[in-house]
DNA sequence: GTCTATACCCGGATAGAC
DNA sequence: GTCTATCCGGGTATAGAC
């Protein structure tokens, strides 16, 4: 894929919208990104973002899905918990993208909204996935292995997503703190995150996926 | 407050105004439900919406605030944690309740919004109750007094919110399960919720309640 | 005090010119 | 690929009928 041809020019207006647009929830809020206010930060007309992302909700889809795509591949070369609570410090420096995703899936709870099934989907994907790292945690003793893994993952899924909403409500809430001791009521404490060193092992696992 | 009068025909409307709030959000969503779509279903003009609650934020908000009010006095003669089951219980039977509560409470996550204040005090009222509560059962020997009772109440808040987001998502979804485990991860397991004789003794209650 | 009709404004969406 | 013009629908403000 070359940086030139006639594609260039509209691959990099489609990710100034997308920028923008995090921008401008991070500052005006859900309500005041609208189609317009976020045009004319990226200094085009609001037809143009109809012509990259014809609907609003598609273009705030997008944010989200480039979101996970981000998350999914900063999570190279540590355990998953460790990834888990990155990706919460990632997040609270970024407050735009929380008020985004919680909007969203909120939003998207009415029965006829065309993204309802992808949120489904997303917790269906999420719960065993997060559930199988239980699973290794129960197999090396930490977890008590009585405990239904299914269940846990649920339990902390929901967890960090009503900490979000309280977090967007108190900026001075650390959802971290609140995080981890609910990790560790379920017997989770990977030792990496009990170190207060978890800032030098990101920035070297960083590093080290660097080609 | 007589029944008759020039006054009780307003007070009527009013109410049946935020029934119809709650109905009409609970069958056609939050993008469904508009001004004129409520009008609709009381059967009045959209305009007469605005005469009893001047702007569409604060009618949904007049639905919460009475929810609120319907939940303390429905938690007359039982212990705080069973309260609270209940009223997860009595609330997945009204699905339109959550929706809306939640559709709102993240949408004042917005810094200009005019309800932010509200939520935040909100929040602020609920932790501290919850962790006297807490407080109860660490001097009971129930819950190990080492434990932050604040930060256990925060937590409790935030899951709930969670856990009601994922019901929204998939109404099979057993919140009173998921939350009730949660609970006894923190060592709260009031006897009443273990018998599986919830209903009967709610029944009591209210009937205890009446006058 | 209760209610409607009407008019207004703004945001999202569409059509078509350049 | 980008704009302007236009439409449509939702929320809100007002005037006035009953």
């Amino acid at each position: 894929m070359s940086d030139r041809g006639p594609y260039a020019k509209g691959r990099e207006r489609r990710q100034a919208i997308l920028d923008s647009t995090l921008e401008v929830f991070s500052t005006l809020g859900s309500r005041g990104a609208s189609m317009s206010a976020i045009a004319r930060h990226v200094g085009v007309s609001p037809a143009l973002l109809q012509y990259y992302f014809s609907t609003r909700e598609d273009l705030l889809q997008e944010v989200i899905t480039a979101w996970d795509r981000d998350n999914a591949e900063r999570s190279e070369g540590l355990t998953h918990f460790a990834d888990w609570l990155r990706g919460v410090r990632h997040n609270m420096q970024h407050p735009g993208l929380i008020h985004l995703y919680m909007t969203a899936v909120v939003e998207a709870t009415d029965a006829d909204h065309p993204n309802r099934e992808f949120y489904a989907r997303r917790y269906e994907g999420l719960t065993p996935e997060i559930a199988q790292e239980i699973r290794n945690q129960q197999a090396s003793g930490n977890v008590d292995p009585a405990l239904d893994p299914e269940r846990i993952a649920r339990i902390l899924l929901a967890a960090i997503e009503g900490l979000q909403i309280r977090w967007l409500h108190q900026p001075d809430f650390d959802m971290v703190e609140e995080f981890l001791f609910t990790l560790e009521r379920f017997g989770i404490h990977p030792p990496e995150l009990l170190t207060g060193e978890l800032d030098a092992i990101f920035e070297r696992a960083a590093e080290a996926a660097r080609p």
